[in-house]
DNA sequence: CGCTTCAGTTAAACATCTCTAACTTGATGC
DNA sequence: GCATCAAGTTAGAGATGTTTAACTGAAGCG
């Protein structure tokens, strides 16, 4: 399975959960992503299915390691992305929500590419 | 219809066609895009539908205002973005193809700031 | 004339992602 | 103990966009 972008916002939303709350429900994932329960539950099954994810009888979920792993390179393009959106004027909120669509298309050597620019700026 | 990415595509597409070979025709914007013939079948008809392109019987394309103020906004953030991608620092052909992808997802805003941003540069 | 090739369409199928409606199940509270 | 509510699932549908296979129709050629 190639994940596709919506399974990368799941993911995303996810750790995000988990930061915010300590825990991991379809519900606040549901909320999160403005999207129904029923998506939520759509998607949870496939990432069940193919490892990124593990739920318990009551429904809470878990990272599994390569789940993590792009939950929290979406995470990081996510903040990164914002930076540079702002670096460049852009005000907070729509920084905030042009990071979350463009994080999922920018090539890796791209990101290198901000890493080192908005290093740069910061120091 | 809310135009959708893929539509963009398309059109953005068409144009380069248009820069390209002075005509438009849908086994070209197929190369270009690497789909197959039908799935441009498929779209041409729902453009010319919604009125962003009109075609003659052999089947040359040819873009109404609506369709090409669309296809030039994407083709004007093509360009932008590639700019902006090879001033961080990254190859052109890894701009090119970041810039295709992002140029649909930016809000209008965060263009502006890209704008003046690379104008700054530039001079 | 007949064959081939090229451009385009149609048909059928499939993947992804979404929704609404209806159901299950467990906890909460009166 | 029973009604209610909250969380989650299942079922069925629809939009979008893609594919392969098979067809149509026109152009060129030998």
């Amino acid at each position: 399975m190639k994940i596709q972008k919506a399974a990368e916002d799941y993911l995303e939303a996810m750790l995000m959960m988990k930061e915010k709350h300590g825990y991991i429900r379809s519900i606040d994932v549901a909320e999160q992503l403005r999207v129904t329960k029923p998506s939520v539950s759509y998607t949870t099954k496939r990432l069940r299915e193919n490892g990124y994810i593990t739920m318990d009888k009551e429904g809470l979920i878990t990272l599994t390691d390569s789940g993590m792993e792009i939950a929290s390179r979406m995470y990081e393009r996510h903040k990164l992305l914002t930076a540079l959106f702002i670096y460049l004027g852009v005000d907070e909120k729509t920084a905030r929500e042009d990071a979350c669509k463009v994080e999922h298309d920018v090539s890796e050597k791209t990101f290198d590419a901000i890493r080192r620019h908005t290093k740069g700026k910061r120091e």
